[in-house]
DNA sequence: AATAAGATGTGGGAATTCCAACAAAGGAGA
DNA sequence: TCTCCTTTGTTGGAATTCCCACATCTTATT
């Protein structure tokens, strides 16, 4: 498990928190990594919530599903982000979505009320973890409140633009890479994915973006 | 203020706080009490992002509209509830929404920053406000998801009777009162008010629900 | 009670999305 | 390279939503 704590510490959930200290830490926590193959789930709807996970390789996405299997991607989650704590600290008994893996990943996964509970033996790494989690539950918040925005938009098109302006503001370059496909961005953004690509189509050829496979790049300031 | 202490007790964000320790604690926090009358802002979008409300009496509701003025009712939020913590808890410069008065309200103003860091007289209820912290950040999480669980179903049909369920569920009973008005209820769900009426009748006539103004009964079982 | 202002219901044409079926392109493995 | 399988793009008709205009109902004010 050593071999991980260099990336655990680069976790916002352990920023801060001392690569030599980790495996106190983990063990305090009840901490296990868990092999994810793609498709597979970590966590299905109507499970106990009371495990956090956090993301070490791979991407893996966290999805509601209904009646009749229509399929919402609530967020995509990359190496480094969190998972299923709202769920734990907000006391629910079971989980109301399901995570599964995008790709094949490694998952560490955590006791969540051990994290909220003082241990008895006092861990010094408490207070500091409290803290972070409080900043992972905020930019969840911020990140669930993005989603909302694009889908708020009326149309297809305008959905797609906000979602990749606001990817380009977030790398910093006109030019990306969006971590899903094409269907799971239709299912993240609430439209139907044959629509969105024809509306892709649309866009190339009015020259506003260019694209291929996840790349994409935004031609003009214009955001529709 | 002290005629505010038994209300502010039942707050969650002040669960198992002792009423007489109220004005001390509000004093620590910065808290200040505000009128805000109906329409009128209590946060602008773009404003700086340091405070947390609490909304002791009246309605508000927190807001975003985009550059055509399509707007969108991120949540309704009923005395008790908070808000704004979440963009001061992820350290945001400037609030992403704003938040408004639906009535004639009054709201608790809390420098957010004073809960996180523990104040130099290490105040005994520090430690209960984080907690309560988390608990407020997990269920706005919720509030969220729940949200995108109505805005994701494809029709408007579908998106009202999946927020009246779940409200018949939350109130415990089939007939209830709705928070907001037709207009609020068609921003918070993301379809247009005109055709949201429609369907409102249609259902009406199908004897699936009852409703006059914001009193609703859910008919059957049937959640479609 | 009269009036005004706001909220809600109704209707129809234009625009958009949904849906299903299929074509084309890309990737993995034999 | 060939084949199979998955992903992405394309198309057209049906269904739904949007948008605007206006009727009706409710509430507040004078």
């Amino acid at each position: 498990m050593q071999k991980y704590f260099e990336t655990l510490s680069k976790c916002s959930l352990f920023h801060g928190i001392n690569p030599s200290d980790m495996e106190s830490m983990l063990g305090c926590l009840g901490g296990k990594i868990i092999a994810i193959s793609k498709s597979d789930p970590i966590f299905l709807e109507g499970d106990p919530a009371n495990l956090v996970g956090v993301v070490l390789s791979g991407i893996m996405q966290s999805v509601q599903e209904d009646y009749y299997g229509n399929r919402s991607v609530l967020s995509i989650l990359q190496p480094g982000d969190s998972f299923g704590e709202a769920f734990s600290c907000a006391s629910l008994e079971s989980m109301p979505i399901s995570v599964i893996a995008q790709k094949d990943s490694e998952v560490l996964l955590l006791n969540c009320k051990r994290i909220l509970s003082t241990c008895t033996q006092a861990c010094h790494f408490h207070r500091l973890l409290i803290n972070n989690l409080i900043k992972e539950l905020a930019n969840k918040n911020l990140s669930l409140s993005k989603k909302i925005r694009y889908m708020s938009k009326k149309t297809t098109k305008s959905k797609l633009m906000a979602y990749l302006s606001d990817q380009a503001k977030t790398q910093g370059s006109a030019e990306f890479v969006i971590p899903c496909d094409r269907q799971t961005l239709a299912d993240y953004l609430g439209v139907e994915r044959s629509a969105m690509s024809a509306e892709i189509s649309k866009l190339k050829k009015s020259g506003y973006i260019d694209t291929k496979g996840s790349w994409f790049c935004l031609k003009s300031e214009n955001t529709l």
